[in-house]
RNA sequence: GGCCCCGUAGCUCAGCUGGAUAGAGCAUGUGACUUCUAAUCUCAAGGUCGACGGUUCGAGCCCGUCCGGGGUCACCA
């Protein structure tokens, strides 16, 4: 029996509780909905195999004792097919015991699910826009963006596994001045010049800048004897860089379409595949930011004051009125924010009904006009519009936090980061930390290419499982004969119990938006399953001198020298390990290997 | 100052609708490979869950006030 089975049993106990007048002053409409009822595994086995709260949740509506209340769920717990013990314990706690058999149920389920066990529906029907990295295209994907390449791809194979549409979207901002930065940024470097103030710097300036010559080259074009324009320097004395040329044009025009399939390519690299990738620029060319501010401003929600539009986001809460159109004309970045997620929500192509933004929580002062907006076009903030604040990266260095920055070029990358540690162990490591905590990243450790990642723990566990497949097939075992009630260990129910838990994790990983909780469950599972393969085999052993062992003599056949039907069981509970720890470690995108 | 996140073992972090004796990894000490992978397992040691109040059968979790750390505030993008 599945503790969610268990859960709407006892659900439907307090509900005939009620009807038989058993239940006090309780009535059915006072009884909480089903998933209140869901059982949990006690720490101590002396508690039964699942527990229940429900007594001392519903005692004080029904005017009665938790105790005395509990009783009444016991006696009727105890007659349901599966159960094998039911008692009261403590305050009120009702302890359940199921017999082999029905604990052991979930192996099967498993191995006739295979990867879709534990996997649901409730989403289906819901088309879910996730945004995020969104980095910059002026350089590569730096460490923080790499955390939520890792955070939102798990979290959009976890909605999907809850059955939601998830359409993966990647934003460039290929409008603004930052643009500009970068084309000048490359002319300097091009020329042997110091970077502009304002600028970048690093090898991948130099190299972009190579690459660029190289193609200009390769079109009969001298780019380095384009027209130039001196921007000057600033009141400090510092170069302001290229101005608006003819060289440096032909910089931007091509080195940002080279930084796009940079970007594209780390991504792929790293196992992120998205759905769309959304060109800022396109919402200008489109028409769609006019579009947007019409449509607010039919709504009423626009207005003129010195010489700017602004948009009256505090009648939609936010704290002040916001600029979309500044003194000069041009459009501020919220104007293009305002198009686009009106273009997520009538689009053609699977326009979302839920629009999630992963942002970092630099850009947390957003939330109040994005949530504004979302209100000024008649959706609800919270539901069509949900913001997901992750905190920062810190990158140390001898335990000390270095400040990154593109202007200093010391910025750590997703590819320093990979060619450290590689795809999984980066993967897995930022996927398996609350996105609501800051991550420390030591460089030093990154340099020692350390092997300390718990991803090798989980990954082991798998490797470990298709061994035993290995010898076991070898020995002759199958399923054939299998009697799963066999599997009545102690080593075993702990194995059993992690498995019976997977679907509502995996659920509730889903609807908190959690997928690192996904990680921590596969290291719980692994280790019920490493300590399952130290005290018990599949594999028969031959016993020397059983008898000397005396009343140890039992235990230790069944622990390392099973019967065929219960060698059969053991495989049949390996494999659902294997089964469920490869479609978790999927779920965070990290490879489930046969062999380490 | 306003707003957001965080504070749990020496370090890095989990902690599931509030639940029984607060957990794991690393580090330290200790045992287990002539028999399915020792990237594993066993045992030990390590805690005022930042502080103080409140809510209740019960608080690491919920509410309030403080303390400490990080982030943020624009006609920048």
């Amino acid at each position: 029996m599945s503790p969610e089975a268990l859960s709407e049993l006892i659900f439907n106990i307090a509900n005939n509780l009620v009807n038989e007048g058993k239940a006090g002053t309780l009535t059915t409409d006072l009884i909480p909905p089903q998933a209140k009822f869901a059982v949990m595994r006690p720490k101590d086995r002396a508690h039964g195999d699942w527990a229940s709260n429900a007594a001392m949740q519903l005692a004080k509506k029904a005017g009665m004792k938790p105790h005395d209340f509990a009783e009444l769920f016991a006696a009727e717990l105890a007659n349901a097919d599966g159960i094998k013990s039911v008692e009261v314990a403590g305050p009120g706690f009702i302890n359940i015991v199921l017999d082999s058999a029905s604990a052991a149920a979930v192996v099967d389920t498993v191995l006739n699910e295979g990867a879709n066990y534990g996997k649901n529906d409730h989403l289906s029907g819901k088309t879910l826009n996730l945004e995020f990295v969104s980095a910059n295209p002026t350089g590569p994907i730096h460490i923080g963006g790499t955390r939520w390449a890792a955070v939102g791809d798990s979290m959009a194979r976890v909605l999907e596994a809850n059955g939601a549409k998830v359409v993966r979207e990647y934003y460039f901002n290929d409008h603004g001045e930052q643009i500009n930065r970068f084309a000048k940024s490359l002319v300097a470097a091009a020329h042997g010049e110091e970077t502009p103030i304002d600028g970048y710097k690093g090898a991948y300036i130099d190299e972009i800048a190579r690459r660029v010559i190289d193609e200009a080259k390769a079109d009969g074009i001298a780019i380095l004897d384009l027209p130039r324009v001196d921007g000057g320097v600033d009141n400090d004395g510092n170069p302001l860089g290229e101005g608006d040329s003819e060289q440096r044009e032909e910089f931007r025009k091509r080195a940002v379409p080279m930084m796009f399939d940079e970007i594209r390519k780390s991504m792929k690299d790293f196992r992120v595949n998205f759905d769309v990738w959304f060109h800022e620029n396109s919402l200008y060319s489109d028409g769609e930011v006019d579009k947007a501010i019409a449509d607010l401003r039919e709504r009423g929600d626009i207005y003129e004051k010195d010489g700017a539009t602004w948009f009256e986001s505090t009648k939609h809460g936010d704290d002040k009125d916001r600029v979309i159109i500044k003194s000069d004309g041009n459009y501020a970045y919220f104007a293009a924010d305002i198009a686009y997620y009106r273009n997520k929500r009538h689009r053609d192509n699977d326009p979302a009904d839920i629009a999630i933004y992963m942002l970092g929580a630099d850009h947390h002062g957003y939330i109040g006009r994005m949530m504004a907006m979302c209100a000024a076009f008649g959706d609800e903030p919270g539901e069509n519009m949900q913001i997901l604040i992750g905190q920062l990266v810190n990158v140390l260095k001898d335990g000390k936090a270095v400040r990154m920055s593109k202007r200093a070029g010391n910025v750590v990358t997703i590819d320093d980061l990979t060619d450290a540690i590689g795809v999984d162990a980066s993967r897995y490591s930022l996927a398996r930390t609350d996105y609501n905590s800051p991550v420390d990243i030591d460089l030093n450790l990154l340099a020692s290419h350390s092997n300390e990642n718990p991803v090798y723990y989980v990954q082991y566990a798998h490797a470990r499982s298709c061994n035993v497949d290995r010898n076991a097939a070898a020995a002759g075992i199958t399923y054939e004969g299998a009697d799963v009630s066999l599997l009545d260990t102690a080593a075993d129910g702990e194995v059993l119990a992690a498995l019976a838990q997977w679907p509502a994790l995996l659920r509730e990983a889903g609807d908190l938006r959690a997928p690192h909780r996904v990680a921590h469950y596969l290291e719980d599972l692994a280790a019920t399953y490493h300590k399952w393969y130290n005290v018990e085999r599949v594999v028969p052993m031959e016993l020397t001198d059983p008898e000397a062992r005396g009343e140890q003599a039992e235990a230790l056949r069944i622990a390392k020298a099973p019967e065929p039907a219960r060698a059969a069981a053991r495989l049949k509970l390996n494999d659902a390990v294997k089964t469920v720890i490869a479609e978790g470690l999927d779920l965070l995108g990290v490879a489930a290997p046969d062999r380490m």
